[in-house]
Parts: structure tokens; sequence; C-alpha cells
RNA sequence: GCGAGUGUAGUUCAAUGGUAGAACGGCAGCCUUCCAAGCUGCAUACGUGAGUUCGAUUCUCAUCACUCGCUCCA
């Protein structure tokens, strides 16, 4: 059985995971609508997101930030200055190129274009007559700007001095909001602020289905620290972060680690690595985990002139404390634990099935209950499923053979099945099927309801 | 934004300058009752707009969306 990506955005569509965003009104690029399966899927793993990474750790809290804030911080991120690339297009052959990392490359690095306006490096390219690295051709484009953040007014009057952003990223939120929190929740160091909220990026290539869009989910947590000790916080959260994805059923051969190179690194950061998944088009960034150091305090201590230092109640010393962030998009989870959940399998009979094995934890519905026949057993189907949709998601499901209904529910990935029949009406036992094995078990409504409870337990 | 390709029911595919068929899926009913059975019936499509034409789903243009590349890094 061959996963292509083709099969699996399929099946996420026919399934309803997820559907093309404004779909009746012939789409809108890039945007994507998650559907009622989609959305539990999603939430669920935002749940155990943050149960591990807030909920079962003394030293983290949780904050939700506006998505508004004031440019000011946008100034002291370098997200207005760093999110906008200088951008040339070669007429020639048509590729597209980074003014400044043209000069760079062109001088081997002699050359720093760093800071520069658009038209000293136009008249630096022209002077020197810098080649197309792909074709060799001398004919660009004019340096057009793509400033990555979204840009909106405050207000009603559409005037420069109203322009707010749209956060590109949530990470911000909790540098801004560091000294409210630690003096509010009388934090001590080493402790987290975590986050799960929707950021937004014009990209300029948006694409491979849910991957990178220009409106997404981050789970961002910046773990603040002594400077120093981030050299141990660095490997703690990379582990603890894989240890996570592992845990929810995530297939170790499709998953690695890969740190940055020193060049490759963002000017805020001191050492990346990547968590990358073996997606169906190659590797791809999963999880970013960043040793941010104190640069981001410092350019808000330095922007907003406020004090963000902390003092260290043993020492009494005052510093800026370092930060460690592991930051994930919601939707690649979503796209990896999809994917590797999708499965097709021949059985014995020689029919085949869609079987989504996703971990119990993740499954937007944990139990289907059927009634054998429906004249006979809808009434007390019925009543099992108000009874335990009071724990966890259940699903209904009346119309067609059982046969059918199960396989229905593999396709969703439902680990649990319960069918009643004629003894339920006697005894109150059910007949529990389970997705993976296809092997079913007798037992009683409360057994089943304790049996699940169990398995979704993390 | 640029280059190349694609666009017909929910899905996968047909046919045609005279407005469309199938399979699977869905719904209703009958029958059956623990792994996609059968029978009957029903619903659903030419991405959008303009042009050529007596007439366009088919030809032309535009537009929108998708895919691949240039890009990016959650």
């Amino acid at each position: 059985m061959e996963k292509t990506f083709e099969k699996i955005v399929n099946h996420a569509k026919t399934t309803g995971f997820v559907f093309q965003g404004s779909e009746i009104y012939g789409g809108l690029s890039n945007t994507w609508d998650f559907g009622p399966y989609g959305v539990m899927l999603k939430d669920n793993i935002k749940r155990a997101w943050q149960k591990k990474f807030i909920q079962e750790d003394p030293n983290n809290v949780e904050i939700q930030a506006a998505i508004l804030m004031n440019p000011k911080v946008w100034e002291a991120s370098g997200h207005l200055k760093g999110f906008s690339d200088p951008l040339m297009d070669c007429k020639q052959c048509k590729t597209r190129h980074r003014a400044d990392q043209l000069i760079e490359n062109w001088s081997n690095g002699t050359v720093n274009p760093e800071g520069w306006s658009n038209e000293k490096m136009e008249e630096f390219i022209k002077e020197n007559n810098i080649p197309c690295p792909d074709c060799g051709s001398h004919d660009f484009t004019n340096i057009r700007q793509f400033n990555l953040m979204f840009k909106t007014f405050q207000g009603t009057l559409e005037d420069a001095k109203n322009t707010i952003y749209l956060r590109p990223e949530t990470a911000q939120g909790m540098f801004v909001d560091f000294k409210n929190v630690q003096r509010a929740y009388r934090k001590k160091l080493p402790f987290g602020i975590g986050q799960i909220g929707k950021s937004f990026r014009n990209e300029i290539t948006p694409g491979n289905f849910i991957f990178r869009t220009r409106e997404f989910e981050q789970m961002e947590m910046e773990f603040f620290c002594a400077p120093g000790t981030d050299d141990e916080w660095f490997p703690y959260w990379r582990k603890f972060c894989m240890d996570w994805i592992l845990s929810l059923g995530g297939n170790p051969e499709n998953l690695r680690f890969r740190d940055h190179e020193k060049e490759e690194l963002s000017f805020y950061s001191k050492g990346t690595t990547d968590i990358e998944y073996r997606f169906p088009w190659g590797w791809g960034e999963l999880w970013g985990i960043a040793d941010r150091t104190d640069y981001d305090l410092t350019q808000h201590q330095e922007t907003s002139g406020k004090d963000m230092t902390y003092l260290d109640p043993t020492t009494n010393e005052k510093y800026l404390p370092y930060v460690v962030e592991p930051a994930v998009g919601v939707e690649r989870l979503f796209f990896m634990f999809f994917t590797d959940a999708y499965d097709e399998e021949t059985l014995e009979s020689g029919d085949t099935r869609i079987v989504m094995h996703f971990h119990p934890v993740l499954a937007p519905v944990k139990a289907a209950i059927f009634p054998l026949k429906k004249k006979n057993h809808s009434e007390k189907a019925q009543e099992i499923y108000r009874s335990l949709s009071y724990d966890f998601q259940c699903a209904y499901d009346d119309a067609g053979s059982i046969g059918k209904r199960y396989r229905r529910m593999d396709e969703v990935g439902t680990p649990y099945c319960i069918t009643v029949d004629d003894q339920t009406l006697q005894d109150g036992t059910v007949t529990i099927r389970h997705r993976d094995t296809m092997e079913q078990e007798r037992m009683t409504i409360e057994e089943v309801r304790a049996k699940i409870l169990k398995e979704i337990r993390f």
C-alpha cells in the first residue's frame, strides 16, 4: 500500500476532516476549514499538548494574548524589518532571489548588505554586474518588498497612524506579559509560559495542503531560565517534545532531529533544532526548538523602556532570563498524525478497508453505538449513546449492514464499536469490537465505559 | 508575483458544437442481522464570467481555485 499525498488529502476531504475554505465561492487560496472530525482531532491534539506541557508541569502556565498587539511590539521583535524580504526575479529563467543573499553570496560574505536600502542593493548589483546564480544572465526585476505580516487598521480611519498587524507568531505575547505573569503567579525561574493560538503570515508561497498556510495555529512555549542554564534546558525540551509525539503514536521511522547550522540560525537564536517529519513529499519541519537567549526581553526592555529583569531571590542578582522555545504548528501535527494513522488493509476475504489508526487519545470519536436491528434495538442503543457520550465523544449509526457501519468508523479512526442486540435487552451486555484487531468481546456498559476511559487517559 | 499543468455529481472516471452517463458513496423503503450482501426508488455535476455561434460543457479570452517549481522554517 502506497501512502500518497493525494490519497491522504482526498481522504481528509471526503471524510469531513478538512474542507476547502469558502468553497461555494470558488474557494480562497490556501484557506482550509476543519470539519466536525477535523475539529475533534485538532482539539484532542491541543488538549494533549496543554496537559503535558502545562497542566502536568508545575513550572509552566498558560496565557492567551491578543492577536492584535501594539505595533511597537513588532518593532522590538524585529518583525517589521526582519520579516520582509527584498526579492528580485530573474527575467530570463524566472527564478526568484533575495537581493541581500545575491550580494552576500557573490562577495563570499565580504560584503554585508544588512541595513542597506533597496536602492542601494539594486545599484550594487548593477554596478558589480552580479549574475543570476541559476542562468548567469543580468536581467533582474526591481526589488519588491514582501512583508510577511498582515496589515489592518484599528478604528474606522484607514490611516497609516492606525496601522496594526496580525501577529506573525504567538511568542511575543509571552515576552510582553513576562513580568505580569511572573509577579501575579509568584513564579520563580525556571518557568515557562505557553500559549495556543492563531498566527498569520503572508507567505509568498504557501502550499502542500495544510502544511504551510497563511493563517495557522501555534502551540508555543517560552521557557525562562537563568543565563547559562539554557544549555541544559535546550536538550531537555528537545527530548521532551519528541517523547510527546512518540507517546501519541508518532512513527519513529518518520521522525528525526535536525540541528541548524550556524549560518542558517535566525538572528535571535543561538541554537535551533528542528523535529522533522517525513511528509508524503519529503522531510519537513514540524517542531522548532530554539535557544532565543535574552534577545527578546532585551529588545522589549530597550524599546519599551520598562525593566524586564528578574531578581533572583537566592543570589539577589538582577538579570534578563534566557529563553528556550519549543514551537509547533497545530496543523502540521494534525497532518502528521493523520498521515501516520492512514492505512489501507486487505482482509482475508479479499475486501479492503481504510483504517485510521489514531491513538485513542487523538481519535475524534471514541466509540460508535449500533443497534443490531434498527426496529428492535434502537431505543436501547440511543439510551447507551446518551449515557456514554457524557464521558467522551460518541457516534450513532443505524444505516446499512453492521459490517458497513464498522467500515465507516474504521475510516475515521473510531477505536471502538458497540453493538446492541437481543441479549443486551436481557442482561445489559453489548459487543465491543476493536478497530485494530477487529476482535469482539462481550461486556456490560459500565465495563465498556471504564475500558474506554482508561484508554483515553493521557 | 512568474513559468508549466489541471478544473464534469460527494469521490473516481466517461461522452458530446444540439445543455450529460457509469461505478462507488449518500438518502428512503423492503429483506437480512456482528465485518463493504441483495432488491426497489430518490437526490446530486459541466469552477465563474464574457465572447464567437442559430446554439457551447465542448472553441476563444478573462477570472477563480488546485498541483508542481522559484520561496519558506510553526
